[in-house]
DNA sequence: CACATTAATGATAATGATTCTCATTATTAA
DNA sequence: TTAATAATGAGAATCATTATCATTAATGTG
């Protein structure tokens, strides 16, 4: 089985945190960590429905904080309003080409535009904790 | 009164669509255009109450929903997820640096990024039509 | 292993934002 | 003034997410 070092990152995690493991919280992990997809918490419950049909909604949504507060994963979300997740740990910052055809996202990062939105902040005496930048439109395959 | 120039523009296209014109709707257009915050529907609520006490929570959303359509205000949504209003009448493109202690906006334009999203979405074969930049931190004011 | 302690779970209720339904009211053009 | 029809507001419905709580499972100890 894969993903030893995801796994071994959340058991320090809930062992430090004086939480317990459990067969869902594997479930969750395993299926969140098999797909490199930006999924919301309901997609990922119907994933993990296949492995486990008998978990319940707020699991996931419980599994999916300790995720984020174990450096696993990070949410986020597009235009349309609901969460989404995605990998953090092992991954670089990246931002997002949205297709609003297919749906899908596109990974990608520019340091030139990563540089000139330290600087613009800097000129306004902004100090940066994060920042989010989306670019939507046609994808390469939908456009044919 | 002023926004003249606004009120045309949507008893235009309250007209062109055969629809009809409404105390409420002229006391939530002008609350709206009054303001220059990004407010969400239930901020704008609380403002129009004050003009108009028995004007009730859909009618707020079904106008704003004109407005966008009249191209008189744009909706956006931040990371905490309501949707806010903003004008979009005689308003440049612009992205927001978001204050996360005092949660203002303010309003930045850099077109050496625009620019370069550009470049980023044509080198990946991707047809932009809108893109969101938005930089979270601690604004001038607050860090004193 | 048996037990006590305490965290985890899942069903379901609750919440907050937004939309829908519908009976009543207001606007408009004739 | 009237007939046609759009607009309104109350409240129900919806969707994503969180809270509650009785029951179950995991963990450390003897
Ligand atoms: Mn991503
Ligand atoms: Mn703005
Ligand atoms: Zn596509
Ligand atoms: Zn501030």
């Amino acid at each position: 089985m894969a993903f030893e070092e995801e796994q071994r990152i959340f058991d320090d995690f809930v062992r430090n945190k004086g939480l317990k493991h459990s067969g869902q919280r594997r479930d969750i992990l395993l299926t969140f960590l098999k797909t490199e997809k930006h999924l919301t918490a309901d997609e990922l419950h119907r994933l993990v429905k296949k492995r486990n049909p008998a978990i319940g909604t707020a699991t996931v949504y419980r599994t999916l904080r300790l995720l984020g507060e174990s450096g696993l994963c990070r949410e986020f979300r597009l235009d349309d309003g609901a969460a989404r997740y995605e990998h953090l740990y092992g991954h670089e910052h990246h931002d997002h080409l949205v297709c609003k055809s297919c749906g899908n996202l596109e990974e990608v990062v520019d340091p030139k535009i990563e540089k000139l939105q330290e600087d613009l902040a800097k000129k306004h005496g902004f100090k940066i904790s994060s920042h989010k930048m989306e670019i939507y439109g046609i994808c390469r395959k939908c456009r044919n």
